[in-house]
DNA sequence: GGCCGGTATGGTATCGTTAACAGGACAACA
DNA sequence: TGTTGTCCTGTTAACGATACCATACCGGCC
């Protein structure tokens, strides 16, 4: 209602002086201070903040764009997120994408119109057009989670190869020689990544590529689900699967109810993310666990520091660590199938 | 990056002209439209919304502020709102008060300064002090779910009083003779009118005061149980519950499985609010249902109609209808516990 | 005296866009 | 001929705030 040149007048001072009040700057006399802040009080005096953001070029807003919102591993790297962008004063955009590099590059349009300062993303696909998109209007990019073809821009995310390696290592620990990869899309890096390490570890261990079972699919439990109906057809049946995310183990677990299959004891299975407690589950799985709020935390902040103007100007890459979590839902291969 | 000045210079028009293309406005001869949709094209020009906003003084955005994000009743209003919303091209913020008066008039606080158009409020109390600020700035509100003491709005809400009269005189038919009612918190208009209605249907019914039990707390589980334990520690003991909303029952519910209590054998429960199909619930709970998406589709269009200068000047009320659908969890009263 | 840095305040331009108005060209019509 | 209306375009001034620069006073120092 009121502006702040309302407020100017009323204290009798200069436009500039109530806006070094408000946004206390600069040098301002104790009278001046107390005139204008009795000014804004008669007033009602609230500062508008487009026409601050507008002048300012900056919103202090910044954008998780992700592919999942309904994972709990991305709702926690969105916590972590918005803790680390409130503690600096940003607020945070959330947008959905549904894996659908279209929806992406739909929702970036959105975001450099509303000027958003920079932009967190997960990206739909390895080379997602987006990228190219916010380079070309300026605004600094934290890709987390997935590599980028594009390259040339800050990264987070958990070393997918290593992981999966340690928990495909694991099954062939237990006697498992037929082990079932089920993953997500090849046009995303982790899927390919959690790929790798599974074959890393089958050759390290002198299996040939027959003994490789790879499924490629989607990260949902749909698509999980109907990965291990396939697998179940195949013959030899895999003794073991590794599901390269959470989702996909929801769908594979189901699949294996229905075919009356037992876990751990007809089918190990491990998986890659872990579950927030209270998601209850039987069995309790083994997985491959990342620290996802870290990631999050540590994305937010390559962000704030550059938009501080404090980071270097050639990009940074942090690879976190994941963790095998070993519990239930993966066992010893039985005697007579080993023979 | 690139500005609509930029586009004209390059178009060899001025800015009006690109602006009448962008927004589809005004008179563009063919060649100077197809110059600027080059020079747009070639630029791969976006148009800076916050400027736009500052300048036309709308946003196109309506907030809408509810007290329970996690309540399917308040998340079903939200998607009518939305829906509502999205069809005339809104945008919506969401906000989360969580009961608390102060919570609101943070948001409400943000919501002007940000330059919403309007704003749809479950007020957390009947009087909370939020309607007048933003009607001090000059913004369009409409009240939803509750009454609120200021009037001067619109306003959509169900029928709380006639709602609770009906599951009580249900209760009344089925024999019970003495009813608890567990409410909401005093202050809140639905927390009072559903005790209004009950009331009604225990005097009508020729029932004195000595009768009634009311107990006022919150409309949350923890609320509902402690209420609850108190109830059952009353002599004589009530033979049904009326919960005044779904999580109040939650509550009850768990209390009186604690307590040992079969429902509806030995204790028959009504509740006001139904739940969306897929919360599988033991026993089914007999509910006065309220159309939620409806109160929120409705309360959105009043706003958007205010909002296009389409609506009277003085407030409109919207009543709407609730529903009992009767359902397991009542049960006529057992032979003995008459006597 | 002249110069310095610290303090305090104001003037003006500007962010990127649209509102409001002012014309000009041209055809149709009285 | 003048008038009216339709089509098309441009000029100017905002919207409400901050960036940037200028100014001025003060005490202290060489």
């Amino acid at each position: 209602m009121s502006t702040l040149t309302d407020v100017a007048r009323l204290a009798g001072v200069s436009t500039m002086t109530v806006s070094r009040v408000i946004n206390n700057s600069g040098y301002v006399s104790p009278e001046a201070r107390a005139r204008v802040t009795m000014a804004i009080a008669e007033l009602g005096y609230m500062p508008n903040v487009l026409a601050r953001q507008l002048r300012s070029k900056r919103t202090k807003t910044i954008a998780l764009v992700l592919t999942d919102i309904a994972n709990p591993f991305f709702t926690t790297i969105a916590r972590g997120v918005e803790d680390a962008a409130r503690a600096q004063g940003y607020a945070v955009m959330f947008c959905n994408t549904d894996e659908s590099e279209v929806e992406e590059i739909e929702y970036v349009r959105v975001l450099i119109q509303r000027q958003v300062d920079g932009v967190l993303l997960v990206p739909a696909t390895d080379s997602s057009a987006s990228l190219p998109l916010l380079h070309k209007h300026g605004l600094p990019v934290v890709v987390l989670d997935r590599r980028h073809s594009g390259g040339g821009v800050d990264e987070v995310r958990t070393d997918s190869e290593a992981g999966a390696h340690a928990a495909v290592r694991h099954l062939l620990d237990l006697g498992h020689r037929r082990i079932a990869v089920l993953t997500g899309p090849p046009t995303v890096s982790t899927s390919a990544d959690r790929v790798a390490g599974y074959r890393r570890a089958i050759l390290e261990e002198g299996l040939g590529f027959a003994n490789e079972v790879v499924v490629f699919g989607g990260y949902n439990e749909t698509s999980g689900y109907e990965m291990t109906r396939r697998i179940l057809e195949t013959e030899p049946r895999p003794t073991a699967l590794f599901a390269a995310n959470n989702f996909i183990a929801f769908g594979a677990i189901r699949a294996l109810r229905e075919a009356g299959l037992r876990t751990p004891d007809e089918m190990s299975i491990a998986v890659f993310d872990d579950l927030p407690p209270g998601w209850v589950f039987d069995p309790f799985l083994t997985v491959v666990s990342q620290p996802a709020y870290e990631i999050g935390k540590q994305a937010a902040e390559l962000m704030l520091e550059r938009l501080a103007g404090k980071a270097p100007a050639e990009p940074r890459t942090i690879v976190l660590p994941s963790e095998l979590i070993i519990r239930g839902s993966t066992k010893h291969l039985a005697r007579e199938a080993v023979a």
